[in-house]
DNA sequence: TTGTACGCGTTATCAC
DNA sequence: GTGATAACGCGTACAA
């Protein structure tokens, strides 16, 4: 790196602490890491010294002699979704007081930016690493086979794990919010979603066997597209699918993003959401419930995903066996009054 | 850090690529970093060996030798509030393909946690800190006033910058809000705030510059908290606004998610949102457009406020003289229906 | 339990 | 333009 026009103190290292507590280098560096290994006299000291000084480990140097950072590399597709931002915020509490440093990549759902981020964060020899669900490419995947760190796939469940995984199954999830909306005797119902990413798809999936289960046929009620998901695209989407199958009298959205936007259009249009037309987030944010009327949606557990992704990681790097590799979070059918018939 | 049980491939060094490449070390070094020190022969040979031996430089090593890491700290109050989200997109995708790496500090509003991470992040010496707000604390003040390394405080603006400055006078965009409810002919506006951070108790020094220069008097029309804004709460807070002001007919919120709260709780009461009750959020998050009736709001520039400030880290880096130290955004007023009268 | 010697992979310094 | 040498600050391996 360039240098930086700025001022530079010297810095404090193992060797001024040693010197002061009066004892070597390397006992100093054992008190701070493993206290159990000296003795308590010497333990003392150290800690008044390293006190007096203001002592900091210095990560890079720490890095290099022991060939292995303090840093969990975290790739997310999307910092602005606010879902991956729950997962982060569970992710950063539960990290938070522990010697780790979590340092974000995002993909931006581009699989070449995810190769490219698992090789930077792989120079840095992390001590973990959390990946977004489980369709990495070729390259990533072998990547992270070989990696020499624990790694925790979150967001979703798959058959092989590459190591750890903690998620839930969007086929699931998506299929019992769809048989809700058959069982509250909506006969056509519809899915519209945005961002049509792996997990996404695997809604749509979840959606077909539930109608098919319930000998629906699916007319052209499926209106999907790459386009980022947002509110207003709710609106458009309603709209197309309005368009294209006038019979529909339920959606489910593959967020609820697009269901607060179909909500709001529906307001404009003056279609009654529930009796007329029943609706369906996924995620379960907190606008859900507040929303007037309130939104069904699938509650799905973001904050402990990231909490487990780090314990699972801690347990791991601690040397524990971890015994159940996969997680399995789940969801909840949280049914609101978007899906009352009356 | 302790061990992790897996693989250990071993590393390609320099040494490995000038090796290969018939030079030294310090070559290959300098024909990566500044090609321009090195003849375009070994250029040539370097890169082939580089390629071919798949090397990736260590950042420990580089970190160690050099005293400076590629480490850009990021110091946010909130991981889950989507307008830091706005800012970290922004500024992520204005990092990404630069050889730097950003690093996300969550102080979750806590002054102490501040200062911690503030301490985490110099002992890396960062090649820079972007940090949120004015108001740091004393300690973490002095830490960064003393950083060598350049230093970007984003969100607002102030008079003592302890580096460099991006963001906006929330002050001002909440005078210019109110100044709109009182223009559109709403006779006792209110203000509701939650998480009553800084920032907020800008904004309502900005409401309240306001209905100052109106001869308005404020009454009770102040509604605060410091619980975390949701959706949610606004509903609560309208509904302590209009038991202790029932004259309310306008309000300001200090930002966008309780605008939303009160929208749909002003539904659930039958208020008529601008005809009765003028209402104005603060940000302009995607939804206010969207929103059955659209929302007016302040619009802020936080992607604009990421990408800036790395453009001004990046600029100090690379040894330019950045001229504008401090920048100003500014805001846009954003009228819609919810502060139209008829 | 404590200490010695060395190496981790890179860059700064100074010579050629 | 290129190279030898010596750090950078800490942890591993081994010895005491």
């Amino acid at each position: 790196m360039t240098q930086a026009p700025r001022k530079s103190p010297p810095r404090v290292t193992l060797e001024d602490v040693a010197r002061r507590a009066q004892t070597s280098t390397i006992t100093v560096s054992r008190a701070l890491r493993r206290p159990g290994m000296v003795s308590e006299k010497l333990r003392e000291r150290i800690a008044k010294a390293v006190t007096e000084l203001g002592y900091v480990p210095d990560p890079a140097a720490s890095a290099l002699a022991s060939r292995r950072s303090n840093v969990i590399g975290v790739l997310i597709p999307s910092v602005t979704n606010s879902v991956f931002a729950e997962v982060l915020s569970g992710l950063y509490d539960t990290i938070a007081g522990k010697p780790f440093n979590a340092q974000l990549g995002n993909t931006r759902y581009a699989p070449e930016t995810e190769d490219e981020l698992i090789r930077v964060f792989l120079s840095q020899r992390p001590a973990g690493l959390v990946v977004t669900g489980i369709d990495q490419s070729p390259v990533s995947r072998a990547l992270l086979a070989a990696a020499d760190c624990p790694v925790v796939q979150i967001m979703e469940l798959g058959e092989t794990p590459t190591d750890m995984m903690v998620g839930f199954s969007h086929r699931d999830a998506a299929r019992t919010a769809t048989d809700h909306l058959i069982e509250r005797g909506y006969k056509f119902p519809a899915f519209i979603g945005a961002r049509m990413d792996p997990r996404s798809e695997r809604r749509l999936q979840g959606f077909r066997d539930a109608i098919a289960a319930a000998d629906i046929a699916e007319g052209d009620r499926v209106v999907t597209t790459p386009t980022p998901s947002s509110v207003t695209l709710g609106e458009t989407l309603l709209a197309e699918l309005l368009a294209q199958a006038p019979e529909t009298d339920a959606i489910l959205c593959n967020n609820d993003d697009l269901a607060l936007g179909v909500q709001f259009a529906a307001h404009r249009r003056g279609i009654a959401i529930g009796p007329e037309l029943g609706l369906c987030g996924f995620n379960d944010i907190e606008v859900m419930e507040a929303a007037h009327p309130s939104i069904t949606s699938v509650r799905t557990f973001r904050r402990e995903m990231g909490r487990l992704a780090i314990d699972m990681l801690m347990a791991r790097i601690e040397g524990k066996d971890v015994d159940e590799n996969v997680r399995d979070l789940g969801y909840a059918l949280m049914p609101r009054d978007s899906t009352m018939r009356e």
